[in-house]
DNA sequence: CTGAAAGCGCTAACAT
DNA sequence: ATGTTAGCGCTTTCAG
């Protein structure tokens, strides 16, 4: 059994307030009473019971976390920049992943839901399907964030870059290096970050004067293993593309070791850019647009603290900035 | 204000009690009565308070898991495969980064015991400092799992992989590939998994008649960005090594990076095995020792629910299997 | 400054 | 089968 502040007061001769004023450092309490209290209480081993406490304070500091994974670096980085804001003011978090299933996800949400979390951080599945779901946490004023992937239609607070800017200029840089033949593997259609990204192919490959031949446009999810369908694909076009510009890393990563498995030159015959720069694409040289996670963490965090604190529903979107950063897979020396 | 089982009674003009077994599915309540109960709470919105249930219960399902890190592969895989286990079961996990210092692993520990956890799963910082705190946990009976990195000293629950024997076939390994100056960058001195593995080295090299060279040794620690300390040294040698054995991949991979830097060709000048088998280094084609992350996760979750279940410390080591995954790194065609 | 007492929402005897 | 009641450990009025 644990030691209770009934125990400490027993020990002591005083009242549970007493030891209570003591314990929350209380200043109507006398300075020797509270140091007697607190020396007992070490003494015995005390450790104050969160649930008492929280069942009388309405608040459990409990932040919930959906991300779609936690295996590659991406997701980690945005958790690490929500935790750095997060545990230092005491907010324990909990990181759940769906999977990439929008079925695991509403399983995720609810869980969270029923251990009463002071608000919650998603990243929604390529699925994208539980709009329902999270309108209704909306409606019931749950404190609530999305971060890089969202529900555009949805009045939330939002973390994002601007897809559509920074897909433009990865595009634009592969025309400026020569390439005009440009393919998009694109990601799940109902994903917000597709959208964006598939839009700034197009508007750039338009601005440059190079007609969009929507052949040259594949879904093909967000994941590695699936890179090499789509490869495969555009490979068997009459016209074959001479860059491919990819929805992500992963994806860019498939397409590159496919690649050089049929022994396809990159960059010489095939130019390669990715989207979120991964430390994996770093290694292998992939030209990437490099997203700033922590920040996306943190700034996802704040907003999130700001709902909690005013206990108000924030529908601003945060556009944070990006950066395009070009290594040798998309070099072409000569063409 | 939320609506409690109390609303609910007197909305129906009942008691507390039979909603309260209503909800808890009790057998001694009419099906009609239980029904009526749970439509209304539908209509209600009613949602039970965990807090003020688990005060009565005395637990609350929570698990704490603390990791040196998790932004590359190997710890994400190994919560994973913790969540495999302990979400069905209405289990959540608790997952604390100690960013791989000893005093944030202290400050991770001591808030998963005020939130009262119901067990823990750790592997400490490469520090391994706090062994003083763990060994209290123990003494305390709160049932923990160290995983991979361990406390070889403690009376604790393990799970580990045989790193003498793993790091002995990779070195061995690179002996039959021809090598013969095989170099060995260590991992920090008090890491269980470093000790396991800087013997296996010595036992192969001995084993197959090559003398132990202790200035081919260097104790660098685990992180990428070591790695090219400990390979200036090793260049700086009278007699250079021709092959290395590298403490972790992150650190092959520092290696691998600043070989190509400096034209070192891989595996013709220097033969390259890394340990834990990261997404990077296969797409280098970096040789390395593959651990069952998932299924470390799985077996600690299982041996701290054996724990919790039976109100006992366990204090089994088990050992996982492993594999050496040869890829080019260490293929040397000719020498 | 300290104590008595009520109550947070729920469960589990104990009654009926 | 249902109701009554006493807590779980803590905080917080309200008195003194």
């Amino acid at each position: 059994m644990n030691v209770t502040i009934k125990d400490i007061a027993k020990a002591l001769g005083i009242s549970i307030a007493t030891v209570s004023r003591a314990m929350s450092n209380s200043p109507e309490i006398k300075t020797e009473t509270r140091e007697r209290v607190l020396e007992m209480a070490r003494k015995m081993n005390y450790k104050p019971n969160i649930w008492a406490r929280n069942l009388q304070n309405r608040q459990n500091n409990l932040i919930g976390v959906v991300v779609p994974e936690f295996i590659t670096f991406f997701f980690p980085e945005i958790i690490m920049g929500i935790q750095e804001v997060l545990n230092p003011l005491g907010y324990q978090v909990l990181i759940c992943s769906s999977c990439e299933s929008s079925e695991t996800e509403r399983k995720n949400v609810c869980m969270l839901e029923k251990n009463m979390v002071d608000g919650m951080i998603v990243s929604v599945s390529h699925e994208s399907k539980n709009r329902d779901l999270f309108e209704r946490l909306l409606n019931e004023h749950i404190p609530l964030v999305f971060v890089n992937r969202v529900f555009e239609d949805l009045p939330s607070a939002r973390i994002v870059i601007d897809d559509h800017k920074w897909a433009y200029k990865a595009v634009e840089h592969l025309i400026k290096a020569g390439y005009r033949k440009i393919a998009h593997l694109a990601g799940n259609e109902h994903l917000s970050v597709t959208k964006g990204r598939i839009q700034g192919y197009i508007d750039a490959l338009t601005d440059y004067g190079i007609p969009y031949d929507p052949r040259l446009l594949m879904h093909v999810g967000v994941q590695q293993q699936v890179a090499k369908v789509g490869l495969r694909y555009l490979l068997s076009l009459k016209v074959k593309p001479d860059a491919i510009f990819a929805v992500n890393d992963p994806v860019a990563i498939g397409v590159y070791l496919e690649l050089k498995e049929r022994g396809i030159r990159v960059p010489d015959d095939m130019g390669l850019v990715g989207f979120s720069d991964s430390p994996t694409g770093k290694v292998l040289g992939l030209s990437s647009v490099e997203q700033p996670t922590f920040e996306m963490g943190r700034k996802a965090a704040e907003m999130l603290l700001w709902q909690i604190q005013h206990k108000e529903i924030n529908t601003e979107t945060l556009v944070l900035d990006a950066k395009l950063n070009i290594r040798k897979s998309s070099m072409r020396q000569h063409h």
